[in-house]
DNA sequence: GACTCCGAGTGACATAAGTTACTGCTCCGC
DNA sequence: GCGGAGCAGTAACTTATGTCACTCGGAGTC
């Protein structure tokens, strides 16, 4: 039990919003915390709900998203260890703007509301934090909503791609390889769109020789060519 | 010179981020701040700028807007009086994610990010309060972002007729009426289109005997019927 | 090995969105 | 009164997006 509390106290501490307080005053947080377990495709709570408490990451991955009556989604952000989640609804009072759930088995560490609320108080530098993982986050918005406005499917798919070509990718005879991180349905989630889109582009660049498919194995032939498409007609 | 400036302290203390200030400390805040005029469609600020300071709105209209590279707009939001615009880029020392510029001539009241940041250590709730207004902001992008991954325009343009409707309109003998608060050109940066689909779908909306429309004057004939449209095909 | 589920690929459409290119109108300044 | 500028309406297209309805294949399961 004493284990799991330091441990718990050394989790908070890697996430942003906290990594001013000492050892000391993690410990005493991580006492009054609650551990969540959720398991994959698992609501962590839904859009509209009042929100009680500051959800933070330990294991796993989270997204959050919005829901259409149709039943689409549109991903807002992913999450993994140490970031926070819901920051803002702590403050403002207000309900969830959106549903939340786990990508993967996921362990989320819960500080109530109330608790998150004296500490703010009592370090007068950690709702400055705050602000700044906000400002984060309503950055990425921005870009999501300029990508919606502006941009083609083909576009977002095509700097999807590079992006993870960038930071997943491993250079090879054949190009630059990489995995989707999951099923074309998700990645469809992530930009916006339907399952059936993000299969036909994929095909397309194929077809146009930028790149290699065999559904979620990518093989980037042509960098400089997919990079180029982004200039053009945008 | 010192009427000007009761007059600023007046004005600083509308806006929600400065209302906890007693009136001393606003007279202070308010010699230390800038005064600036901008004319109808003059620029603010570019998006990608540094942000030195905030600004409040003290007369006047401003909106937020990012811009494509093939020239359309697409409006984030639109501030009066009272307003702070770009809270955030003030505490998280990044630039401007979007551009802003004058809707109508426009007083702007400048607090250096200095002076600002001075006063949120000697008032902590300052933070708290800003972190509340951020949070309406943030919910407003995610409406954005819901409306133009999930909606027609058609639904976006009847969703804001409504709105206007509402706080505008005024029940005559032919039905609601008010008038566009812009352009159709304005109407449609803020729906995140281009003009031609504005004025196609009054047009339609018109045939449908939903609306009578000349120009910018609105009368809403059959504000069910309009409800309605919101509802299928969603 | 047959069966089932689920992710992926695809053709055929329907429709929404955006582009081009005009026309017409109205308000201003000269 | 003339000429421009700017806003609004529209027709004719092109292209992007989304929907439906299948097919196919691999991973489990019984």
């Amino acid at each position: 039990m004493t284990a799991e509390r330091t441990d718990l106290a050394a989790a908070l501490g890697k996430t942003a919003l906290l990594s001013s307080l000492t050892p000391t005053e993690l410990k005493t947080l991580a006492e009054r915390t609650v551990r969540k377990l959720f398991n994959a495709g698992e609501l962590l709570f839904s859009e509209g709900e009042p929100c009680n408490g500051l959800h933070i990451v330990a294991q796993g991955k989270t997204r959050i998203f919005k829901t259409s009556v149709s039943g689409r989604e549109q991903v807002l952000a992913v999450n993994g260890p140490g970031d926070s989640i819901a920051e803002l609804p702590v403050f403002d009072g207000g309900p969830f703007p959106a549903s939340a759930s786990a990508v993967e088995d996921t362990e989320i560490v819960f500080i109530s509301r109330r608790d998150f609320q004296e500490y703010c108080l009592q370090h007068p530098e950690v709702p400055l934090k705050v602000l700044t993982v906000v400002g984060g986050r309503l950055r990425r918005l921005v870009g999501i909503i300029e990508e919606l406005s502006f941009t083609t499917i083909r576009q977002r798919l095509i700097s999807s791609l590079l992006k993870l070509a960038q930071s997943e990718g491993k250079q090879t005879a054949r190009g630059i390889e990489f995995q989707l991180p999951a099923t074309h349905q998700e990645l469809a989630n992530q930009l916006g769109t339907v399952r059936e889109l993000v299969s036909r582009n994929l095909m397309r660049l194929q077809a146009e020789g930028l790149l290699d498919v065999d559904a979620r194995q990518i093989v980037v032939k042509d960098l400089d060519g997919l990079k180029a498409v982004l200039e053009t007609t945008s």
